[in-house]
Order: structure tokens, then sequence, then C-alpha cells
DNA sequence: AATAATAGGGGAATCGCATTCCCAGCCTAA
DNA sequence: TTAGGCTGGGAATGCGATTCCCCTATTATT
């Protein structure tokens, strides 16, 4: 009856509900990734991580009314690029890190964000120092949020030294965020000094921080 | 005669002219400072550094168009501020550290950079961390600038340790610029830890990337 | 002392930019 | 075929920094 044809009926509207908010999920998707790409095209094309949401709406050849349905501000946008490049960061600095002395590995992978966070870098990707700096004035706990991935990984670095007995005390993932704080910071300008900082002596520093010296070769 | 009148009247012309440029001069100096004192008073009634210019204005009893005659932007009026509260923070850290031990009073400028750099003491003098993260965005190379005054005592006590044979390396000022900024930067949020991390612990890293084992009793 | 010249100052107008709003066109459902 | 509700375009709004116009007070000149 009319109770049986409904249930039938009802799957097949499920489904075509469910299909319908499958597309409309695609077509969003798309869309904010159209955004993304077109902050990025902008982005490089001014050689600054300064731009105008009308400028990306532009490039994005979309409205602003979509930009707004999509991000809930501007600073969204800035956030979601931030974490992207967080994410590409961490996947080739895990890439070019492999097994082996977490010594060695530690220091290239400060070496990696020291160089990452350096300033002048805006063509190329990832250039999450900037966002960073820009982000952290209003939004820091999104931020910090987003710094979790390379702390996640550096900590695991940290305990394998650790694991193989050279650390001095027993907080590795303490001692990782401070040593990620130290690599990020210094590589922007460094204060007071002419010659600015290198990668290495930030190493070198962390090195002596973190490792005994009787441990040392 | 004529010639004579002249050259005599010339002299006091000047001196009125001097006294009268002199007087201007303190005007100005004035009016400065009534800037800044508003903008203290507005910072402090907000409770946050945010202000517009027009709040400033308004506090001081004056206009917009004299605001803009003394300062170039907005950003210079915090500059100034920032340079006043470096100022009287590097004072007030002399004075806490009075000659002894170096490392000891390494320490103690440590821990104290550290507190005044900590968050949520806005209502209090002073508030430098705020300012130097607002404005190093748009303005890095005053703001590195302004930070000199410290690097440079760090660097004397450095120096010190040095002088009392406890540096692992020759390089004091370039040790001086990583501790302080070090001790900064993890004064703010810090990422990926729940604890944030402690000027104590900011303190032992740097000792240690400092003074070799060796050295300390 | 009267007036011309100029600087200084008040605050309204402008401008740039993020965010919001209104209306028309399109797709869906009956 | 048509009423009803999403969507999207882009104009309008709002907020702040910066600039501009005009008036006044002060100084210089006769």
């Amino acid at each position: 009856m009319k109770a049986d044809g409904q249930g039938s009926a009802t799957i097949w509207r499920d489904r075509a509900i469910e299909r319908s908010t499958r597309s409309a999920r695609d077509r969003a998707a798309k869309r904010v990734q159209q955004f993304l790409d077109a902050a990025r095209e902008v982005i490089a094309a001014n050689a600054s991580t300064e731009f105008t949401v009308q400028e990306v709406v532009d490039q994005s050849k979309q409205s602003v009314r979509s930009f707004y349905q999509y991000f809930d501000s501007k600073h969204e946008l800035l956030l979601v690029l931030f974490e992207e490049e967080m994410g590409i960061a961490v996947d080739r600095i895990r890439a070019a890190t492999p097994n082996g002395d977490p010594l060695e590995r530690l220091e290239r992978v400060v070496l990696m964000v020291y160089d990452l966070c350096s300033p002048g870098r805006v063509s190329e990707q990832p250039l999450f120092a900037e966002f960073a700096q820009r982000l952290l004035v209003e939004h820091p706990e999104e931020v910090v949020a987003a710094y979790v991935p390379l702390v996640e990984y550096v900590a695991e670095i940290v305990e394998e030294v650790g694991e193989a007995g050279m650390l001095r005390e027993g907080r590795p993932r303490r001692l990782a965020a401070i040593v990620l704080q130290a690599a990020t910071v210094t590589a922007g300008r460094s204060t007071g000094v002419r010659q600015p900082i290198t990668g290495e002596e930030v190493w070198r520093f962390c090195l002596h921080a973190i490792v005994p010296d009787h441990k040392l070769s």
C-alpha cells in the first residue's frame, strides 16, 4: 500500500538525496579548492602574502558571495592555506629524513625548518612563516594547532634520541617544542647582529641543549 | 648705519627665531607626549593593544590633523611606544641584575625577559611582546632595531661569561641573539604541548647550549 | 594700528577593504 | 507549467586610516 510504496520510495529518495548531497559536497570541495588555488596564484603574482579578498575572488572567477559561503572570513582562508602548507612541509621533511641516526635526522629537520621559514621565498612553496606571523596576532590558538603535526614529528625523533640514551632529560616533546620555536623564529630577521644567524648555528645551539657533551663523539 | 643696525639686529632676530624655534620644538614634544600618554590610557582602558587613531585623538584632546602632523602613520606611534617600552624594560632588567656571577645574572635576565613577553599582562607595563608581534609583519627592520639595546645588554653578560672561560665558543653576541629569541618567542603560546613551556625550561635549554657541561659545578 | 601672509588646527571627506544584503535566475517539486 | 526556495552576482555598508579644505590666530610689514 501506501506505506510500502513510501517505504521503498524512501530508499531511492534517500539515495537520490545522498547522491545530490555528495555531488553538492563535491561541488563545494571543488569551489573551495578553486579559491585556494586562486589565492596561491595571486600570492605568486604579487610576490607577497598580502592580498585582498577581491583579488582572490576575481582570479577564481567566482563571486564574493560564494567566497563567504565557504569561508567565514579571510582569516579562515589563510588558516587553510597555512595548514596545507604545513602538511606539505611535514611530508617533505619526513621524506628527506629517512631512518638512521636520530641525531643526524634531527639536524636535517632543524636545517630544513630553518630554511623553510626564511624570508624571501614567497614565490616558492611553502611559505608558512609569513602566514604564521600574520595569523598569530589574531588567531594564536589555530596557528598553534596547525603546528602540531610538525611538533609531533620532531618529538618522535627526539624520543628516538632519548631511546638511544643521548638525552639530558626526559621530556622529549617539550624539548622538541623549544627546538622548533628556536628554528622557526631565528630564521626570520635576527635581532641585533650584522650577519644573520645561520641554520647551522641554531642547530649547534640546540644540539648542546639536548645532548650532554660526553655522549657526543 | 643701516648695515650696522641690521648686523646687530640680526643677532637678536636669530635669537628670537631660535627661541621661537625652541618653543615650537617644546610644544611639539609636548604634543607628541600627549599622544603617547593618550595611547597608553586608551590601551589601559581597553585592556588591549588594539585601538583606533580616533580613540587616541579623542583621548588626547587634539585633532586627527595634529596626529598626522607628528606621526607619519599609526605604525609610527606604535613603534615609538615600543621603543619606549623597550627602554623601560632594559632599565628594569639592568637594575635587577647587579654585578655578580655572570651566569646568575644571565639566568635572571632570561627569566625576566620571558616574563615580560608572556601574554596577558596588557594592563601593566611593559607590553612589548604584543607590539612586536603586531609590528613585525610590516616593519621588521624597525622592530629589530628597537631590540638592539636589549641584545646589547645580554651580549655584555654573555661576554662576561666568556671572560670567565665558561663559553663553548667565541661568538657572544650571536649566542645572545639566539638566547633572546628563544626567551621572547617561547613566552608566547607554545606550540603543541599541553603545559606551556616555562621560563626555567628555556633557561636550562639555553644554559647547556652556552656552557659546556664540565664547567658547571 | 591695520592688513597681508602664513602656519596650525579642527573635523568632514576620501579611500581601501572586509563583510553583508538584495534581487534575479535556475532548479526542483507538484 | 508554475510556485518556492537555493545560488550566485555584485552593489551597498561599515569601519578605520589617511588626506583635504577652510578657518583662525599669529607674525611680519607699513
